[in-house]
DNA sequence: GAGTCTGTTGAGACTCCGTCTCAAATCAAC
DNA sequence: GTTGATTTGAGACGGAGTCTCAACAGACTC
């Protein structure tokens, strides 16, 4: 993570950018959170560190985040955009429960190959995928099969 | 086409609900129109030919279509989710150009291959995937190398 | 075809998420 | 410490989608 600090002071410095408190504190902030979170997440979760920080600020300071490399914004599941911190390396993807909204992270080499391939195909240059599947985690599926006491009338009946 | 009518007919006689004008007149725009459309869009083309249709019910009618299997939706590129009809037998993806928010479809049957791996090893039942893959297209490439006239500073400045 | 029942619709208020504006505060160069 | 540009917070604003409720209209019965 100091290294990543340095990348985004270093980022900042380069785009004659300034180095505020509140910056540094949502950048700490989504380096100690593992997985996703939202917007408003992030500004709770930034608060109740005790930094005054507005709504603002949260999504301006995401933007440079994401432009300075460190974080991936995501549209994961139902709605509104989630962010995450980049494991360096290693791009994810996510399995979501139509049912019950779960999402599951996973890393699959073989969509990087692919990715490479379309892109050729195509003639695009690729910087990134976001793949989502969609379908029924473990439990749903057993919830669905096994009592038969709900009715399957809705494919995804509102994720909780 | 005439086929599907019928499936949404028989969805909607099967879930107890009714076969109004509007929903008609809805299915076949949606199926009139290639490629992805809003639900703006869709209020608005189907206004177009006449029929006095509200935005509530564009949206409600559209949550039946999703239900019914006939139309996916899909977030594709910025921002709000876009609707379309369900090519029997090919599940397409997208590329999408960072810069200019060109999307393109293509159709890889590799990914459907992965999806099935992905799940057994999570234990999910894959219903369907959504990717997309971001990039720069051939023509935003070229004018990026070429000119060296804007300095390249941000990776996205925001898609036309 | 008329009557009745119940699902569906339209209008518009509402919510949610994200962006924009602008005066005040703050950072950094001098 | 002064100065000036950048950043901030508060809240107005905007777009997309949802909800409410009275009016309407399919579909069933007679």
């Amino acid at each position: 993570m100091l290294q990543e600090r340095e990348q985004f002071a270093g980022f900042l410095r380069q785009q004659g950018l300034r180095l505020t408190s509140e910056r540094m504190a949502m950048f700490e902030e989504i380096y100690r959170q593992h997985g996703h979170l939202d917007a408003e997440e992030l500004l709770a979760a930034v608060q109740g560190r005790g930094h005054q920080v507005s709504r603002a600020t949260v999504y301006r300071t995401l933007e440079l985040l994401v432009r300075s490399g460190l974080v991936r914004k995501q549209r994961v599941g139902v709605r509104g955009q989630l962010f995450e911190h980049i494991h360096p390396g290693q791009q994810h993807d996510h399995l979501v429960c139509s049912d019950c909204g779960t999402v599951v992270e996973f890393v699959s080499p073989g969509i990087t190959a692919l990715q490479g391939e379309i892109c050729r195909a195509h003639g695009f240059s690729a910087a990134h995928h976001q793949l989502q599947i969609l379908g029924l985690c473990n439990g749903c599926r057993t919830a669905r099969e096994a009592p038969a006491a709900e009715p399957p009338r809705e494919p995804a009946p509102a994720p909780a």
